[in-house]
Formats: structure tokens, C-alpha cells, sequence
DNA sequence: TGCATTTGCTAAATGGTTTTAGCAAAGGAC
DNA sequence: GTCCTTTGCTAAAACCATTTAGCAAATGCA
């Protein structure tokens, strides 16, 4: 007993007029010659009969559907890169979009047929993310629609929108030097493969190039470099623990927020004190640094402007190729002493 | 110079047969009276063509667009619960459907926004999501397509998907019976009103209910019981804290694993040894649970399976009303003692 | 008045698939 | 040889909105 749906046509036969009138009128065309009264009429017979457009139908005959796809590696796999998703959510909310999510796990295959998936349901554009910045897999097939990579990096694929991670590299520095922190000074988490930009990922090379920078110009040196391939919470335990065997550092300047709060751990265990015995920063807000006692200062990570940035592009094109660099800002908790001025 | 979409018809000229016979065939109809030779052909010119079906046009036709609707409150708050979109995407996939995903922020206005975007989309099913357990806000629209309520519950729509509470509840306290942590146990978290089902959360009623339940069974009580409305990081760390002042625990049962690291925070401070002096036993096995050191034992909210189970639910209808509770499993990880066997 | 233009609207085609109804040929029963 | 059934396939309608081309009436201009 399900009521049949209300088409075009029943707007159009309860307001006097011909199913092109009403199209007309009701996707808001601009050049159009209908009188004011017809746009009354059928406004009001579809208010009445309380008429939606049949997305597929139009979806067929314009080739739009009013739908983009967000294809990523992991679907929110730090609870701050589902910042991502929310953020193209919103942004295509706002255009009466809708985003179609679809995950690959990184693997080729399922990227592939992710993307297929997509294009069979004739979505406006793509955006392809990564949770964690870094060269994405492409696979050699045409897209057919308009194309964004969010958050990673393919050559093949030029448009992209990322955190500007060399400005936050400085950033980070200039925090430190600004609270007085200038000696004793250690690197958490640096990997000199992933320096030279060998493997994983380019933007966090681009991190530690704008540390580099920063030091330079500021005319600072670390005292030493603790370099560990994962980035994890026991990796910044194990690193920090071994460290202080040998020296106490005045302040650690760590590559992301779990190294800094497996610091925090071996910190406690020492009885030092954060921030009077040892300063931290870090990189990429998690939702961890704003557990941590004290709080920890930290560059954020924009995703949600990049997720909302990535669907505007799509929409507003014509696309030009180029990054998109987005501001990454400081969120200043407890981790750094006030700065005394 | 796009080249045009291969159609249907494209692949019945190549085959030398008629539409009509090549979608029977590519649809894989079971009654068919198509010749063996036919099915080659229109198959060798599908794959020759690299044929895809139109959705759209498909959808028009049969109503049904291979995709369903992920509604939800908000997108992945907790890492967590990011389970659940993952679940349902893996059984979407599994099952060659796609997944809409919308957020509501938990506002009836954008709720109902949502299902019409969803159902304008001729979704097949819609899943109505809550990332923290609760009542659910329904609009008062008829939904014409079968819907669930996942890890979340509405009188008026009687068909969910939720996490066995009460099982899991009696779980974490046999958890602590069997480590012999039987007396000085403090419940963390407990709120009165909550219990009596008045505010926010039926399945955290349902919790608090199981473990009422084994903790009588056991022939245990709690020395005390420290409520608290919220339940992050710093009502942890300030209820233990408070604790402490006047007594010493010896066992904490945290109703979250936010709670149970703010608890974390506070022993640490007190120089007390985890689970030597105290030991504590949690819900969620949010991704905290395995930062912690040690890490926390805690009796894990089968998110993904819930997600996938939804779909499945949709997929492989028809909808009987009921509630289709999912086990919660216990993590062993270092918060208690080892069982002395 | 006669012709051209504008105004206000509609008929019909279109998009790509599924499905209903049915056709022609072959085979079977008698 | 006739009639009925089965086999193998197809023509055409249907789904619903958009859009092209164009029609009839009214208006403008001389």
C-alpha cells in the first residue's frame, strides 16, 4: 500500500500546466519567459503534494548527480582524520550534495574497483584521501570526472590539497625558542630516509625541511636526533626512556602526538616535571594532546578545512592544477612554560 | 573528446543480439530461455567494451540504486566508533553496494534533511546511527525504505543493532573476581540518574545493570561509588584524585576508558603501581586502551561488527522488529593482575 | 492593416535500463 | 497434415526529469 511516489508530472497536472513548465520553474532556470503566476501555481501544487525530484531520473537525462565520492585508505583511522570526512560532509551538505564514502585499505584492487563503483553511480567528482599525508595509489584508469587527491601526493594527479607542513615546521620551532627553550634541544621521531623523502611521505618531509629552516634562522642546533621509523606511543617511550639514561634534555620538539605522549610516559616515570624540567612539542592536535596533564601544545593538523577545501574545489571548478597549501596553527596547552615578556 | 559511455546497446550491436537479451543475460536472470552461445557472445562483447552499467538509469527503472544510507549523529567522535562505518562499509562492499554518509549533528532539522537527501537517492536501506549509545531523535517522516537503528535505540522504530551490555557488564566484573580483586572496589563513573534509565542512554543503563547483577552473584559490593555526569579524561583524573585524599582502592571499575586513563593520571601522581596496588578493569577498548602503560584491560564495544551486521541486516531483509544485541568481548591487556590458576 | 517580434507556454525527444507481451520457428503428438 | 507446445529471441513500453524546437496569441511598428 506504499503511496506512489509524486512525480513532475502530478505537480504539473494539479497546477494547469505542462510537466516542461513546471521543470522550468522549479530547477530555477533564469532565462525562462513563464509568468509569475505559473511560478506560483507550481510552486504551490509541488508545497502541496510535497515533491521531491527523482534523483536518478535526473541523474540520467543531466549526467549529474549531485553526489561526490570520497575514497580514502582508512576511513577515519586517527579519530582526527575523520576531521576529513567531516569537513567535505559539511562543505557538501551546504551545496545540497552528498558524499559517497567508499574505503580501499590502500590496496590497489579495492581502489580500483572503488572508483568504478563511483563513476557507475555518476558522482560529480572524486576526492581521493589519505589518512596519513603521503603518495597515493593511482590506478591507470580514466576519470571521467573531476578529480582531487586530499591530504597526498601523486604525480599523475597534480591537484591536491595539504596541510602546510613547512610552515608548521617553523612553527614549531619558533614556539620553543619563543618560550625560551634554546638549549638541550631534541628531535623526536626524525627518520633520515623519509628526510631525504625516499619513502612514505613527502609532506612530512616538508615538516622537517621547515624545522631545519627554523633552527637555522633562529641559529639553534639539536643537542640530539632520536629517529624511529614508527611513530607510535611505545616508540616515543622506548626513545625517551633510552635518552635520559644519558642526558636530560630542556625540551623535545616530537614529529607527531603519540611519540610525545609515549615522552610523557617516560617523563613520569623519571619524576620530571612537564613543563619546569622538560618543554614539549608536537604535531597534528590528536585528540590525545588535549587528555595529557599538562596539556600538550601542539601544530594542528587543518583536516577539516582540507575535507571541506577538497569539496569545494570540486564544485566551484574549473580546477587548476597546483597544492593547496592550508595554514597549520599552534594549539597551546600546558606542554611549553608561559613565555615571559 | 571524452569518448562516449559504452550502453547496453552498444554491447547488444556487437553481440548481434537485442538489448532485451543482453541485459537478461548481464543480469544473470535465472529463467531465461537464452542460448548458451548467446550468453558467450553478449559477455565477450561486454568485456570487450569494458561495459558498465548506468545506476542511474538501472535505479530509474527498478527503484533500487545499490546504495544505502549511513545516517549518524556525528562522523567517528571517538576513534572507536569509527567502527561502525567501517563494519557497514565492508559488508556494503562485500554485498557490491556503496554507502551514503550524512551527519545530523544530532539536530532534528538536519535529520530530516538527511533522510530526504538519502531517499531522493533511492537508497535501498538507511541505517540511523548514534556513536554514543543513546535514544534516538526520529523525524516524523515515513521512511518507505528499510531502516535500522545502529547502537541506538527509538520506541517508534523497534529494529537495532547494539552491544550486549548487560553481558558485558557482568563480564568486566567476573574479570576482577578472577584476579581477585574483591574488595576496596570503587565504581567510576556511576550516575545515579542514568541508572534509573531517565537520561541519555538506555545501553549504558543496561551496563550498569550487569554489573549490578554479577557483583550480587559474586556476593561483592563496592566501597564506593563515584559518579560523575561526564565521563572524560579530567572527571577521571579529579574523582581518583578526590579518592585518594581519603582512601586507597584496590580495585577500579571505570565505566569508560577516558575515565579509567584520567584515573591513570591520578595513581601515577600518587606514585601507586598499576595493577600491583590498584587495579582497574574498563569499557570501550577505545584506541586509548592500548597507549596506556601498562596497557587496560578493558571489555571492548564490538563496533565493527555491529556496523557490518546492520548492513547485513538491510541487505538480506526482510526486517524482523527486535533488537540484535552483539557480544562485547573482554581485551586482556596489563591493568590486571595475572589470575593466580 | 500587414508584418515582425515578443510572450507564454507545450509536444515530443532524450537518457539507459528493465520488463511485459508476444512473434516466428522448430519440435512433438496424433 | 494439423494443432499444440516449447524454444529462442525481440519490439516496445515504462521509469521520471530535462531540453530542444516550435506553436499560437499578443504586442509593436510602420
Amino acid at each position: 500500500m506504499q503511496k506512489k511516489r509524486v512525480t513532475l508530472a502530478d505537480v504539473a497536472r494539479l497546477a494547469g500546466l505542462s510537466p516542461t513548465a513546471a521543470s522550468m520553474i522549479l530547477t530555477g532556470r533564469p532565462d525562462t519567459r513563464l509568468s509569475a503566476e505559473a511560478h506560483a501555481k507550481v510552486h504551490a501544487a509541488a508545497a502541496e503534494l510535497g515533491y521531491r525530484p527523482n534523483v536518478a531520473a535526473r541523474a540520467l537525462r543531466t549526467d549529474q548527480s549531485r553526489s561526490i565520492a570520497f575514497i580514502s585508505d582508512y576511513v577515519a583511522t586517527t579519530r582526527f582524520a575523520s576531521g576529513l570526512i567531516r569537513g567535505a560532509l559539511a562543505a557538501a551538505d551546504a551545496a545540497k550534495n552528498v558524499l559517497l564514502v567508499l574505503e580501499t585499505g590502500g590496496e590497489p584492487a579495492r581502489t580500483l574497483r572503488a572508483i568504478e563503483a563511483a563513476l557507475d553511480r555518476q558522482v560529480d567528482g572524486v576526492i581521493l584521501a589519505a589518512m596519513r599525508a603521503r603518495e597515493v595509489f593511482l590506478p591507470d584508469i580514466a576519470i571521467s570526472v573531476p578529480t582531487v587527491m586530499l591530504n597526498g601526493t601523486n604525480a599523475r594527479l597534480p591537484i591536491s590539497v595539504l596541510p602546510d607542513e613547512f610552515e608548521g615546521g617553523r612553527t614549531a620551532v619558533r614556539l620553543l625558542a619563543e618560550a625560551g627553550i634554546t638549549d638541550r634541544l631534541v628531535l623526536l621521531g626524525h627518520n633520515p630516509e623519509e628526510e631525504r623523502g625516499q619513502f612514505r611521505s613527502e609532506p612530512i618531509s616538508r615538516r622537517l625541511a621547515g624545522i631545519r629552516a627554523e633552527m637555522a634562522a633562529q641559529g639553534l642546533t639539536f643537542a640530539d636526533e632520536l629517529s624511529s621509523w614508527d611513530w607510535e606511543v611505545s616508540n616515543g617511550y622506548d626513545l625517551v626512556r633510552r635518552l635520559l639514561r644519558k642526558d636530560r634534555p630542556r625540551g623535545l620538539l616530537c614529529l607527531n602526538d603519540r611519540l610525545a605522549f609515549g615522552a610523557y610516559q617516560a617523563l613520569g616515570e623519571a619524576h620530571l616535571s612537564i613543563p619546569g624540567d622538560v618543554a614539549l612539542v608536537s604535531f597534528d592536535n590528536d585528540e590525545l594532546a588535549s587528555y595529557l596533564r599538562p596539556g600538550l601544545t601542539t601544530i594542528a593538523l587543518p583536516h577539516q578545512k582540507m575535507g571541506q577545501l577538497a569539496v569545494e574545489l570540486l564544485l566551484n571548478g574549473p580546477l587548476a592544477a597546483g597544492e593547496r597549501l592550508v595554514p597549520m596553527s599552534a594549539v597551546s596547552r600546558g606542554s611549553l612554560p608561559a613565555t615571559t615578556s
